[in-house]
DNA sequence: TTACTATATTCATTTGTAGTTATATAACTC
DNA sequence: GAGTTATATAACTACAAATGAATATAGTAA
């Protein structure tokens, strides 16, 4: 698991969005995000894992806190590309209709 | 399949910087990556889904093209982290072993 | 037509992982 | 101590996707 794939999926970055604005303990990242606490807790071991987040202990609770570092592989990769997005609206998600009619008819 | 999906897989990556640089037919990309022909044309099937490139029949060959456009999503998400990278030397990829070994400490 | 080249797809197998339920562990309160 | 709260882990199911081998499709050339 490296941080393309810690990003790769959505509740990992629902998590790491709410944890980014100010450290979370699990239970408030299970109510802001509607998940279930084990399925947040794996969720958090796979951000602890890619280092992204880090952990302080205090008392019961666990205070989860962002470490951006990782983030930096996902920017070097991304450096290149940057010059042909200036300015550029964010596309909307690709409706998987579209994608699908797309490749048949460049297929046929 | 979404752009952060579809470059969460190593070998799309590679395929995506090879056809950033200059457009590619199929077998240029099998001798660039050393992957299997079918294992390229599954990869760019996905790399098509998500938008990320376009095709140019030519004859038998099809020339594939960088569509920037979906990276915007991904280029959104980053956005608040970027001030907490500024200036940031790429961080190295994370051994496995030392996240475990984390992992227990803080456990322990 | 046949043969050849370039690319895509199918199939079977395996691996990874998301989600659930149940349970374990640890700290706190009484 | 017992009961409760906070979190993690294990066992399981389900599914997406990676891989490799074989095959199909489509264009080209003879």
């Amino acid at each position: 698991m490296d941080p393309f794939n810690a990003l790769a999926e959505p509740n990992r970055r629902r998590l790491l969005e709410a944890i980014r604005q100010a450290p979370c303990t699990v239970n408030m990242l299970v109510s802001r995000t509607g998940l279930s606490q084990p399925a947040v807790s794996k969720h958090l071991k796979y951000l602890r894992q890619t280092n992204l987040v880090t952990v302080k202990p205090d008392g019961q609770k666990r205070w989860y806190e962002l470490n951006a570092t990782p983030l930096t592989q996902i920017e070097a990769f991304l450096k290149p590309y940057r010059p042909l997005l200036r300015n550029r609206p964010v596309a909307p998600e690709q409706p998987l209709e579209l994608a699908n009619r797309i490749e048949k008819d460049t297929a046929s």
